[in-house]
DNA sequence: TCTGGGGTCCTAGGACCC
DNA sequence: TCTGGGGTCCTAGGACCC
């Protein structure tokens, strides 16, 4: 069999976790997401997608387009709680399982020829154990490698099994074309177009030094083995740095400074929990602005001493808003955690003021009894009227 | 059409050090 | 009067993915 690697991807799988919650939405248009202005459609069964809605389509559209769609709120817990029970029975089919986000994974098969000599065969058993033990189905590619698996999944959906034999593979990267390609979004589709670079036969003549040069060394080298339908090495190195964010679009935009200033405390916030959750102190704390004409600008800042307590992070977020605000209406807030290393190394007692260890045993605190549950702001996080 | 939220990686320029 | 070369860290912005 030599290298043989699965690409397994839930089909629709929020729509499809709603659907099995709620029979009543089988065979109906579903949309997860919320109706209105400045909100976008995370997923939607395949009923609506023969009305051309898709995932990050702006809801307005979406509805204009399928009038009659049933939209859902996403309940990302469930999703979770289901995308557990779908990869542990991956998990279990074979060595070599990597997740890569909630609805997909890779098996890598090879060496495994003695327990299933046939991939397709091997492919077809793990999609009924997964429909039979959840109630959901997926979409697998089989391939020589993970970069071809990926693509072959996505192939034929929904409930698909695509093969790429051995030694097809620029065949195969040929019928789905550039576009479809992994790594090649809208823009470099569209520089390639320019260039006229308009099919993977087209790029396969020039060399990679060429390529290099028209797109810059990492890209040029990308889309040379892309069209060859070689790995250009998706998913090998393991995430290197890790970053903790959360930002928020407003509608309508937001104006003032103390309803920008009690937002960016809130975000600050959120983040410095979930770092303190996981352990972590960031170096590194940045903001991101989006005015109502869509400019986005974003800046950062890394201090001298560590990033402590959401204090900490809100006095930073602050000064760094104001260092670069025009004064228009805020769009989007955004809040950035980077340069995350792991709390233990860092608490050492005399290394941080007794007035910084409090602040940070508090802010614990405040986090343990959040997590059971209760609603706890401190009190100068208060907004008027809360 | 009017563009979410949470991430990763890349590039280019500047500062600083040896 | 014209100014190296390499390495590392930092910043802002952009592309891409789910």
């Amino acid at each position: 069999m030599g290298d043989a690697f699965f690409h397994i991807d839930l089909d629709a799988f929020f729509a499809s976790v709603e659907i099995l919650d709620h029979p009543e939405y089988k065979g109906k248009p579903l949309i997860i997401g919320t109706p209105g202005p400045r909100h976008v459609a995370s997923t939607c069964s395949y009923e609506a997608r023969k009305y051309g809605v898709h995932s990050a389509m702006p809801m307005t559209t979406a509805l204009r387009l399928c009038p009659d769609a049933i939209c859902v709120k996403g309940r990302m817990k469930r999703y979770s709680e289901m995308s557990r029970s779908v990869m542990g029975i991956i998990k279990a089919f074979a060595p070599g399982f990597l997740q890569v986000s909630i609805d997909e994974a890779f098996l890598d098969l090879t060496g495994m020829e003695r327990i299933y000599p046939l991939p397709g065969k091997a492919a077809r058993l793990l999609k009924d154990e997964i429909r039979n033990e959840t109630g959901l189905t997926v979409s697998i590619g089989v391939a020589a490698s993970r970069f071809v698996a990926k693509l072959a999944s996505d192939y034929r959906k929904p409930d698909g099994l695509t093969i790429v034999p051995h030694g097809k593979e620029e065949a195969f990267v040929d019928a789905i074309g550039l576009r479809k390609l992994w790594g090649i979004g809208e823009s470099t589709y569209q520089s390639l177009m320019r260039k006229g670079l308009i099919t993977p036969q087209l790029i396969r003549r020039r060399s990679e030094e060429e390529l290099q040069r028209m797109l810059g060394t990492s890209s040029g080298s990308y889309i040379f083995k892309a069209v060859r339908g070689i790995d250009p090495g998706i998913y090998q190195g393991e995430a290197k740095e890790r970053s903790i964010s959360t930002e928020k679009t407003f509608y309508p935009d937001l104006l003032g400074m103390d309803a920008i200033d009690s937002y960016l405390l809130e975000m600050s916030q959120e983040v410095m929990f979930r770092a303190l959750d996981e352990k972590k102190i960031p170096r590194t704390v940045g903001i991101k602005i989006r005015y109502g004409d869509f400019t986005t600008l974003s800046a950062q800042d890394t201090p001298n001493k560590p990033v402590y307590s959401s204090n900490d992070v809100y006095t930073i977020a602050r000064t760094l808003f104001r260092s670069r605000y025009g004064g228009q209406g805020v769009r989007l807030l955004g809040v950035v955690l980077s340069g995350l290393y792991d709390g233990e190394d860092v608490e050492q007692p005399d290394f941080f003021s007794q007035h910084e260890e409090r602040e940070r045993r508090l802010e614990k605190t405040i986090l343990t009894l959040s997590q059971h549950g209760s609603r706890i702001i401190r009190a100068r996080n208060l907004r008027p009227g809360e």
